[in-house]
DNA sequence: ACGAGATCTGTAATCGTTTACACCTATTTA
DNA sequence: TAAATAGGTGTAAACGATTACAGATCTCGT
């Protein structure tokens, strides 16, 4: 409320004075600044960020921007904890927003942090040649990609390697018998998705087993996809034996499915999931996921971000995270 | 990148028409108008919200702050869906973060705002005496509360009727034949705990049932407390047979800890939680629960907002919704 | 033909900061 | 003792928008 001006007047001294002790910077004699801290608390004087950051076009607005497509599933929830965590620890705020998947949000969300000059982005781009994000990235604002690359634009990038996840998640199927393996897997011009697809084709080449195209499924990386996905699979003349699906909530909808059904997990149906589930302890059964490190993907974009804020022309790098197999109980 | 500026010299016009023409209000004459027009498209002309910020001081930010406690938390994350659906339906860009119960984090977050000046504030307060909140509101930004309530302040308010929606869990559990209801209840500070526990006696009281204070439990509304509370409970030498969780993280840990125990729900012990879960048909059991219309929640807190941002005098109201209780396999 | 009125456009103040520069006083130095 | 230096403070120009006010042009009635 209290301007700088009000508290020069009340300190009887210049404006510039006031904005000096503030910026603890240049040499104020004590007694000023003395004078001038007592009237910054008379009035609880807060400086405004908003005409700070007109006046320091560079990147001083302590306050960075954060697009994920869903709040409301956990994978981005923890990476988003794990942004905010590593943005507090740096005092900085932090402009969440939900893309839904949804490319007309993800600019009208993108606009809004071009048009509040936020020092920087992260965010997962919606698939890889993701306009939006690419014109972004031409107007000079610093973006970090987080789990999902592109490839127009070579920016720092934190990601997990999907690949060997998915072949771990795979191997561990075939080690416990299965040489039927149903795939279900998300939107394909996501890069995580092919990657998933790549390792789950490798495994099978690997242990001999022969590819069935019918066992591979493309969803949305949605629940309800999970579930009508995996009776699309069950229902097959020849189905599968187990399954790997490729997210944390087609997983539950591929679960729910197999509860419907009346099949027992693991004896009739075994399955492996990407992404951890928050209760896996709590499901039925407790699934066997490829977990990833999403919380340390957040925290590990933000701190990439900073550090670009600080030197914008430092070359990009790609921070590759390994992902976990956790054994439970539906393999 | 474009400013007024740029766009004025290239259109030969002043920044005033160039203002004029972009809020359509006032009169310009055809031509100019399309030679500003031509330039702002050829600039690729985008206001700065930062500099209109500034200048307006009143409510046109087009940004308002939504503080959760954990975004990681399914029942805060819908809440914010609802927030933020109604914050993009009318083109508002939400300032999310999360204090994490925590209210020195709180404390930061809020003045974020103020200093960012938002045009509004959606939060669930700390507890009913919030004096980082209190003093905001102080300041005349215009504040919804919603989940609990704030004491000292009369503000717009969203809530369920935690009453209500315990009471019927509770009856429930009675109209099965239980007698002994263990309760495992949040932070009493919180202004729904109280009003969950007081259903919970109520519900006793009416059916003539005695209350057992060993049998009542408080815990921080985190997972890990569920989980130890509900040991301790069955632990008594008299222990419930069936147990009323205040929350949806302490259900699931109250869940598992009956799965460590190796306890049969419903048959052995039966559970109602507070709070729907989004996974509960994959849960084991899918738990009985009262549901919180969550998003609806955000949504009208959201709307209410705009409303007092329009209209900053207009009285405080609050807004009472109803819980529904969902009856599955855990009782 | 001239002033009133209407219509369009430009000038400049403002919002709250930061900061280059000028200015004024002491103190030091030759 | 005069000049150079240094230290402390004030003045004013940005940043990018909005908007009251003034100025310019045109229309039109008498």
């Amino acid at each position: 409320m209290a301007s700088l001006q009000e508290v020069a007047r009340r300190a009887k001294v210049s404006i510039a004075t006031v904005s000096r002790v503030l910026n603890k910077s240049d040499k104020v004699v004590p007694e000023t600044r003395a004078i001038v801290e007592q009237a910054l608390r008379d009035l609880d004087y807060r400086p405004s960020r908003v005409a700070r950051r007109l006046r320091m076009s560079n990147g001083r607005a302590h306050l960075v921007g954060l697009i994920i497509p869903d709040i409301q599933n956990p994978f981005f929830a923890e990476i988003a904890r794990g942004v905010e965590d590593a943005a507090y620890a740096a005092q900085y705020a932090l402009l969440l927003c939900n893309s839904d998947e949804n490319p007309e949000k993800e600019k009208f969300y993108l606009n809004v942090m071009r048009d509040e000059s936020v020092d920087g982005i992260v965010l997962p781009p919606f698939d890889e040649t993701d306009a939006a994000v690419v014109e972004i990235i031409k107007t000079g604002i610093p973006v970090v990609c987080v789990d999902r690359s592109l490839a127009r634009a070579k920016t720092d990038l934190v990601e997990v390697d999907n690949y060997r996840g998915a072949i771990e998640g795979v191997a561990h199927l075939i080690a416990k018998g299965h040489t039927q393996i149903g795939l279900i897997e998300g939107r394909s011009q996501v890069s995580t998705s092919r990657e998933r697809r790549r390792g789950y084709l490798d495994a099978l080449a690997e242990a001999g087993l022969t590819v069935r195209k019918d066992l591979m499924r493309s969803g949305d990386f949605k629940q309800e996809s999970g579930r009508v996905l995996a009776h699309e699979l069950l229902d097959l003349r020849k189905p599968p034996t187990a399954l790997f699906v490729c997210n944390n909530l087609m997983t539950v909808g591929a679960l729910a499915a197999l509860h419907q059904r009346g099949v027992r997990v693991p004896q009739d149906v075994a399955l492996v999931g990407f992404d951890d589930l928050p209760w896996a302890e709590a499901l039925d059964p407790p699934p066997t996921v490829v977990r990833q490190p999403a919380y340390e993907v957040g925290k590990q974009a933000m701190e990439l971000l900073l550090k670009r804020i600080v030197e914008p022309a430092r070359p990009p790098v790609t921070v590759r995270l390994l992902p976990e197999l956790v054994v439970r109980r539906s393999t």
